[in-house]
Parts: C-alpha cells; structure tokens; sequence
DNA sequence: TACGGCCGCGCTCAGATGAGCGCCTGAGGG
DNA sequence: CCCTCAGGCGCTCATCTGAGCGCGGCCGTA
C-alpha cells in the first residue's frame, strides 16, 4: 500500500465518495471509468485495511454496546446500561431514575396502566417526565419509611401530576408483623382498590435485592430468623418483595403472606416489567430475576451489566472480550 | 435522540451490525424482527445523528484528499501531495523523491523508456527503487553543476542500475553559452545518441521552474539580459527547459536554441509525464505547466497543493474552504 | 521454450437496496 | 365531536450490489 501511491489516493477518493458522499458504487465507476468491480475492490481494501474507520459511538451517558448485549443476552426487551460510574450512589440513582423516565416516555401510552414500586433510584424519576401521558399509575408496593423522606406514595403522585392521569395509592407498610395483620391491612378500602388495580396494569417498574444485608429492603425489614428461614426456603433474591429463587421463579415462603404488595402471578400478567438494579454485588440477584423471565427490562450501571455478562453464574469470572 | 434511550440503542445495535459486522440490512431486519426499511431509516439516522463516524485517513506521509482534489481540478492522471511541511527543504526533497520513486515503481512497466531530467528532489529516488523494473533509462536535459555534486547522470545510472536496464547518458550542459554551441554539442555522439532516445520516451520525470531568480536553474544560469528579453517574449516558467508561457504552451525564444535538452513536442509525445515541483512561489508557474497539458502528474508539497486549488490565477485568495 | 499455478479483472444473475407512494394513526384545532 | 395534517410505516419496482465463475496475462519451473 505505501509503495503504491497512486492507488493508495485512487482508493481513499473512492471511499470519500462512497462514504462520505453516499454515491453509488456504480456511479463512481462511471465517473472515474473504472468498472464497479475494481470500485467494491477497493473499498475492500480501505476497510481491510484501515483506511476507512467507523466509529459507532452515543454521545449521550447510554453504554449502546453494553445495552444491547445485555438485550441480547438476556432476551430483554429493553436494556439501558447507563454510563456513570458507581461510585457515587446519589448520581448513579439519578441517572438510572431519568433513563427509567426516559424508557417510560417512550413506552408507555395512553391506554396502559402503569404500576410503580418503591425502589431509590425512582425517586429522581419526576423531574423527566413532563408531558407524560395521562394513564393511571398505580402503587404497586407498601411504602417503606425512609430517612430521606420521600415515598412510593409520593412518587406515585407526582408521575400521576406529570401525565394528569389518576393515581392510585394506598396507606400501608411494605412488611406486616405478621400474616394475621398483612390480611387486616389488606382489607383497607384504598389498600383492596389499589390491589384490584394490579392485574390490569401493563407496565411494571420494579427494583431487584439480593437476600442479604444491606441489599434488600424487605431483608433488612424483617427479623433474624424470618431471614435466615426465608433462605432456607430457597430464595436468593426478591423483585420488589416478590421473592424468588436462583432460578428466578417465585417462592411461596410464609413471609410472602406478611407482604402488602404485588404477587409473582400479577408480575407475570404485566406485558412490561422494568427492573431498575444497581450494585455490583446484585449480579447473582439480578441474573436470577432476569433468567427467570418475570422481567422483560433492565436499566443499570456499567459494572453491573458487565458482570452479568461476562462473569459465570458460579462468580468465576469469565471471558472478559469485548465482543470481536 | 436522548429522549429514546431504547430506541438509541436500537439503532446503535443496527449501525454495529451493519457497518462493523458487514451484515445485510435484510438479515439484520430478519434478525430483530423489524422491517428491513425500518433498519434502512434507522441506519439513515445514525448517519446524520453522528452516531455513525466514518473517517477515511491514510496512515501514510500522503495527503489522500489533496492528492485527489489536484487529480480532479486539474484532469491529472498522477497527483501525489506529500504531508510534510515544506520548512526543510533537504526533508522535503527526500519525501518527494521518494514519492517519484513509488510512483514510477508503480506506473513503469519493462516496455517503457523512462526520461529522467535534472531535479534536486529526484537525487533521493535512488534508495527507494529496489527492484525496479528492467527499462531504458534516458537523460532528458544536459548537466549543471551543483555544489553538493550529484548529477543528473549519476541519478540516471542509478535508476537503471537499480532496474537493470540500460542507461543513456551524454555529457554536455544544459545551457549553452550560445546557438552555435548548442549546436556543436548536439553533434556529439552521445548526446545524438540519447536525443534520438527522446522521441520513444514513454515515461518522462521533470522539474518545473518559474522564471524567476531562485526559482528555476536556467533562469539562474544565464545572463540579466537574456533573462529580461525571454520574459518579454512571455515565458513564465519551464519545464525542465521547456519554456512555457502563462497559457502553459511551449515559446520559441532565441533562448531555446541554447538549451541542450528534451523539447516541448518530445514532451508532448510522453504517454506520462511526471512533474515534481515544490516552493510554494512557483505556484502560478505550475497551475500554467498543469494547464498547458504538458505534464500529466504532480508531486508536490501541502502548501503548493493548497496554493494550487485555493487561490485564483490572480493570486487572490479565493475559498479555502476545504471539499464539503 | 512450454507448462502449470497465481492473480487481477470483469461478466452473470440472484438477491439486496433505494426512491417514491399511499396507508394508517395519533395529535392538535375548530 | 369531527377534521386536518404530519409523521411513521411498509409496499412496489427499478437499480444497485455481492458471490461465484471464467478469461487472460504474469511468473516461476522444467
């Protein structure tokens, strides 16, 4: 190539022409009269070897790549990795709370009903949802009193205002002390509404814990040995207090009596589930609640969706390659 | 665009599959199961979002697109602009003959008969032609005298060698100190020899100068008069002693009968003729030697190239706004 | 000199592609 | 409530493009 400088330029101003300037292969054989067959020739050998570069690169905070392995990957419908590092918790959640705002701008109509669970990350969903349609949005789960204040109930509202579509919230606890008063709870007018709501939402928003400390709220809600049972039983994570198995299927544990909110069957009826998960220690939570199917989207963070695709369900760490 | 993550990555997924792994767009569509002029208007988008880069670069010490544009502008079947600046000329003249090198290397079959005139930049060519074809190596113009004492028929010796072939070299000067010298000497039996090459010179390699102190070697060589009385004659510039007016047309002036060299018909009758020229003061001397038709390459420089295409015969700039 | 292999070239033809068109749907205004 | 308009979608058909094939020139070998 270097020791032909002639066709060195004949083939970089044929690959302007065809890339930069769209003409047809056949067209800039005509005007250089040479045949088309030399043409795609050439342009062979621009991009074998390098002369020609593509660069397929958002400029916005979405790893693209990332997204669609994961979508691929997993079967997802939808797959958001947000590029952001995890450092920071307050701006990964911020982050993950517009792209959510984002997918649901996009996805959501007039004519779904949208259910949304308590979940951290969903309380920076507002600010991007204006002109939001007006569908209604319904509680999907007992809130949990948080320090910070802000609630499911709260959030529910607002994306509600955002759309002007009705809202439908209730007042109970996410975890009862026991089944006796979760039934009693549920027997609450705005409690029972809320529920009849449930099988005819279409779109979910859920988040994903780990049954362990610190990475689950319903874990964290519960005693010691209500814990330790509910392992017992099999189950390694939990889809916005649906609590499932390695294999992603739901658990009937005695907990899931104690629990005001959304059961597996209900989770399964919605046509989209988006889970909102972040924290590289979920992986093996999340890879659960992906495989087993209840979830047809996942917005997260880079480390995470890296670990989900490029590390073995045994935590051995597998091959890393970018893809090619 | 921001506002639709999924369908970024949608399109970022498309874009990937069509321009890294040279997939169809109807495999592609099959694939996601979209339409395939859904993935056309996808890819289209990519293209003007930016999420598609292209960028055709040469690796090399050649200005491709220059080199294309000179090519175009100017109806050149050769035009090679190196990418060097022009600060070092010893530099410089090292990459352009070295660019002459590759050229001839590439364009010059054993059938030709190569013509080699006298040019400072060509005393590189030497290095740079191993294993070059076994052709007649002709000198085209007599000899001047340098300080750094490398000579026109040293560089023809060194090209045939380098080949092969046979070299045709004869000793006399390019100017002579009147007609009837110059006649004398073309009786001699080698330059009668070499001069009856001329004509089946096929492949000819020549220097062009403007006819100004400093800037072309027979300006310099003879005297003030002389150089005053070919200028009103409207001579220019020269092609390796070819004067030319501005037109780029061969000009009879008493002056030429002095000249021991190639004429403007045997420079007609090359099928190619190579010119190297750099400086970018001669640039109206080489826009009249490229619009006279006498020469059907260029190497050159950046900033001559540049000189060339953007600025008017007038020496007005004009628009340097590069193609698109 | 004759021969076989190699390489670059351009042909054929089936499959891919682009331009233009009409349909449908959804938003906005009377 | 209906009407209109704009935008997205997929169809058709003419054109473009890719894969494979055979030809002819070049080179190394016998």
């Amino acid at each position: 190539m270097t020791q032909r400088p002639t066709e060195l330029i004949l083939t970089a101003r044929v690959a302007r022409m065809y890339y930069l300037d769209d003409r047809s292969k056949t067209e800039i054989a005509d005007e250089l009269s040479i045949s088309r067959f030399r043409v795609a020739r050439l342009l062979d050998s621009a991009r074998r070897s390098g002369l020609v570069r593509i660069e397929i690169d958002a400029p916005g905070k979405v790893n693209t790549d990332l997204s669609a392995q994961l979508q691929t990957a997993f079967g997802l419908a939808h797959a958001i990795v947000v590029d952001i590092s995890d450092e920071d918790p307050v701006v990964l959640r911020r982050h993950l709370g517009e792209a959510a705002a984002d997918v649901l701008h996009e996805i959501v109509k007039a004519d779904d009903v949208l259910g949304l669970a308590w979940a951290r990350s969903l309380s920076g969903i507002g600010a991007a949802l204006d002109g939001f349609v007006p569908c209604p949005v319904v509680q999907l789960t007992g809130a949990l009193s948080r320090p910070d204040g802000s609630d499911v109930l709260e959030l529910v509202r607002r994306v509600a205002r955002a759309g002007g579509g009705p809202a439908h919230v209730f007042y109970a606890p996410l975890v009862a002390a026991d089944a006796t008063t979760a039934r009693t709870l549920r027997r609450q007018p705005d409690v029972a509404r809320a529920a009849a709501m449930l099988p005819s939402v279409t779109v979910g928003v859920v988040g994903i814990g780990a049954w362990q400390a610190g990475l689950s709220t319903i874990f964290d809600a519960v005693e010691h040995e209500t814990q330790q049972r509910t392992r017992r039983l099999g189950v390694t994570a939990e889809i916005s207090g649906v609590l499932i198995d390695t294999a992603g299927k739901p658990v009937n544990a005695p907990l899931s009596k104690r629990i005001i909110g959304l059961t597996g069957d209900q989770l399964a009826g919605m046509r989209t589930v988006l889970a909102i998960a972040y924290g590289e220690e979920k992986a093996d939570a999340v890879r659960s609640a992906l495989n087993g199917g209840l979830v047809s989207g996942l917005i997260t963070h880079e480390s995470l969706a890296r670990r989900l695709l490029f590390t073995g369900s045994d935590g051995v760490r597998s091959t890393d390659a970018e893809r090619r």
